[in-house]
This record gives C-alpha cells, sequence and structure tokens, in this order.
DNA sequence: TGATATCCGACTAATTTAGTGGGAATTGAG
DNA sequence: CTCAATTCCCACTAAATTAGTCGGATATCA
C-alpha cells in the first residue's frame, strides 16, 4: 500500500520543474542534481510524464523540458496516475465491472475497496502543482533567513 | 499503490468470521473453502490477526477461530493495519519525525503524503465490520430470491 | 564540429509477494 | 485412551515487482 519511488520522485521533480522551468528548460541532470534522485532513473520518469502529455521536452543544447499547461492545471493526481498506473488499492477487475469478478468477489469486501479508492483521487485530484511550488517557496525562504 | 493479497483475503475472511463465528468457532478449512484462499495461507494471515488481538483461537477438534470483540468494535482499519502494517502511502520516516528526514525531504512532497494519508485512514477507520456483515447478508439474501 | 541534451531499449540486483510443506502440540468425541 | 480435527510454528521457494544501471543513437545550440 505504499507509493513507489516513481510517484515519490516523480511529483518531487514536477514540483521542481514547475518552481524552475518558467524561465529556462530544465535539464535531467539539474533536476536530478536539485532533487538527489539518480539520472538515469529520472530519466525514466520523465519519459512516463511526457508520454502522459504533461510535460514537453526540448531537445539538443540548452534543451530539457518544461510543464505542458499552467502548474494550476496539473494536479498531483494527473502525475501520480501519469507514474503509477491508475492509483486504485485493488485491481481494475475486482473494483469496476462485471467482468472479472465472479460471485464470490461480489462480496461486502469490495464496497470498501470502492470507498478507499474514491477517498484517494478526491485527495490527489484536489491538489495542484501551483500550491505545491508556493509551499516549497516559502519553505526555502523560513531556511534561508536562519 | 494496491493492497496486497494479505489485506484483501484477509479482510474477507474477517467478514466472514464475523457472519459465521456468532454460534461457532470457524476453521480456517471452512472460511478458506467459503472464500476461495488458499488454507495454508489463510493460516498466515489468521496470525497476524490473532497476534493483533483481532480474532482468538481455539485449539483442538471443533475448534477454529472467534471474534476477539463485537464486530461493531472492529474497523476496517484495525483488520488492514494488522496485516499490512501502516497504511500510509510513504515509510514513516519520511512522513512523520524529523529524524530519517534530511532538508531535501523537507519539501512540499510531504504535505501531499500526509493528506493521502489522513483520506486513507479517515476511511478505513470509518466502516465497521457489523455494517460489511448486515451488507454481505442482504446481497446472500437477493442471490437466493433469484 | 563539439558539447550538451533528450531518446530508446535492454539488462540486472534486490526486495516483496504469494504462496507451499512438514511436522509438533492441543483437545473434543467416541 | 485413542484418534481425528485442529491450531501453531517455521523454513523454504517461485514469480513478480521495484529500483535502478548502461550503452549508444539522435538532435540542436553555440
Amino acid at each position: 500500500m505504499t507509493l513507489s519511488t516513481k510517484g515519490r520522485y516523480g511529483l518531487k521533480a514536477m514540483i521542481d520543474l514547475a518552481d524552475y522551468s518558467e524561465e529556462n528548460p530544465q535539464s535531467i541532470a539539474c533536476i536530478a542534481a536539485r532533487q538527489s534522485i539518480s539520472d538515469s532513473y529520472l530519466e525514466q520518469l520523465m519519459a512516463k510524464l511526457k508520454k502522459a502529455g504533461l510535460i514537453k521536452s526540448i531537445r539538443g543544447a540548452q534543451g530539457g523540458y518544461v510543464l505542458a499547461r499552467p502548474s494550476s492545471e496539473i494536479s498531483v493526481g494527473d502525475v501520480l496516475r501519469a507514474l503509477e498506473g491508475d492509483l486504485s488499492p485493488v485491481n481494475c477487475m475486482e473494483l469496476k465491472g462485471e467482468h472479472g469478478c465472479s460471485d464470490k468477489d461480489h462480496c461486502a469486501a469490495k464496497t470498501v475497496w470502492k470507498r478507499i479508492d474514491e477517498s484517494i483521487q478526491n485527495t490527489v485530484d484536489s491538489i495542484w502543482l501551483n500550491e505545491l511550488v508556493e509551499d516549497n517557496r516559502r519553505l526555502r525562504e523560513e531556511k534561508e533567513e536562519n
């Protein structure tokens, strides 16, 4: 029931990107260094985020990545689903649809999975990257004051 | 981010036990057969549930398991935490406490993990076994009518 | 033309998951 | 008393997933 490093690193990377890419595209090397992630692993995550249409790449020297849309229009749910697949607590078959769902599986437990699923989706879909960037900047300022 | 079979099978087993153990203790063999789970695997799960104080065992012939307290006092959260460990989306160190938490980890992502965690805990702690047993009985009746 | 980048795909080690199996200890029923 | 039913305990294993690594092709700016 824990998020893998894909989701954990990937969200950090997206917050970082949202924070720094307004002026210049940010390279994997920069993001990885700031967030203490391995370059080559982050590369894989960026590929997924790109495939999901959340970021755009600029190839060649001085290239890098930028957000595909404003940070206020990218939710944590968008990011995590791009990296982790759907965030359901049980596999799709068991959760939705009547196929793959034997009579025995049609038990009360299913309503539990649905309610957990809903609460996760509601949470991640209500947090937007721009809010997190603001938090991040505030945290940085507090730290510099000390 | 998916629950393992421990949680899935284990919750089913607990609902089954709550449903059938009022009169007689239920053996692993019976529960496993009704819920289509492997006997020996279920045995492991029952050991965890017992260790967590949710069920009591009665050894010997005609023995089996019963709930340790009324089904209205056992939440889904109790069951899932007994089987899966804590249900947090990230490991403890990253979530709570300042130890194991480097400056870099003290980023905005952490508030996301906290909010997901809270919403999961709230959900599982608000569903009680007796409600699920009622659902189950209703489902059984509907099926028998057809 | 060369340095800086993304892009692509295959490979690997470690960990976790999902079980299996054997046998000891306990206890109710006949 | 004995036997069958049952929990209890522990070690083992196969498969899947996770968390990366690596090598090289391709694109582009200066």
